[in-house]
DNA sequence: ACTATATAGTCAAGCTACTTGACCACTTGG
DNA sequence: CCAAGTGGTCAAGTAGCTTGACTATATAGT
């Protein structure tokens, strides 16, 4: 494969990402959840199942404790989460999603299926499973890093 | 489709696509061209043609003018492009990549190409070339979001 | 041809999300 | 039980964006 088919490529992954993350922002926002950005997505999908402390909330989003710290300090202020005390460390502090929190999500899933679903009626929904488990498979593990 | 299977293929898009944007950062920097961000790549891409105006970039990358002015004087500070008059529009200015910028494009292509070759690893070329025509597929049209 | 409005670009100031550095509270290992 | 390590916050600085104001040139209306 020649280099310039790569960045062809890359270019269509980058600019389907990028329509994909403002359609859920626009989404998220539309069913009446304000103040919300993009990058707090990528902490709700960190702190859904069991919640997590700062520091993983940091590890998770590839930026400094600090900023994850203050990215807490707002989701809270906001009333999308809550610091609880740690049950196993008390330095620590477990930082849980709120019920508006868990209704923030399921917004940004409804929104999410409704640009995959658009994207079904143009390739058809067998082409978009493929696309599904072929993205699987070469998703990186190490941290998301939501800011280019 | 289910909503939470939306939610794990868009994941696994954004999570490649930041992936993909560290690798071609990593990629450029190892080439030796420092001070470059992710966000100049677009900016690149959209001058390699023929250059273009400022106002041009601005849409292009879903920012205001004078953020794209600021980006054009660092790129023109770093030795990257140049800011020439415009042939048909004496307000305007035409905006062209130096040669160093070539050599830069020609190294992002050089890193995505790396990266894309891993996938082909993984996937096949075969699967490679479809997911490619997918994106292609569903790609937006508008402006190139590069920040979330 | 002349005026009015629109457009290309820049300068200046302000905002915001991040950073680095310093610090305290608690835990863990010799 | 003390030394080093870890979780978290406070404070200050920075970088990349924004809004607002302005100049220079272009375009349209009469």
């Amino acid at each position: 494969m020649q280099n310039s088919e790569a960045m062809a490529l890359s270019a269509a992954l980058l600019a389907v990402a990028g329509g994909l993350t403002q359609r859920i922002h626009e989404g998220v926002l539309a069913r009446g959840f304000e103040g919300v950005r993009p990058a707090h997505g990528f902490a709700f999908a960190r702190l859904a199942p069991d919640g997590a402390t700062v520091t993983d909330l940091a590890a998770h989003l590839g930026v400094t404790k600090q900023a994850a710290s203050q990215l807490v300090d707002e989701m809270v202020r906001k009333g999308y989460a809550e610091r609880r005390p740690h049950p196993e460390d008390a330095r620590a502090r477990l930082v849980v999603l709120t019920e508006r929190g868990w209704a923030c999500t399921r917004a940004a899933e409804e929104a999410a299926a409704e640009a995959v679903r658009e994207w079904g009626a143009l390739l058809g929904e067998r082409e978009v499973r493929s696309l599904g488990r072929q993205l699987l498979r070469i998703a990186p593990h190490g941290p998301i890093r939501p800011a280019w």
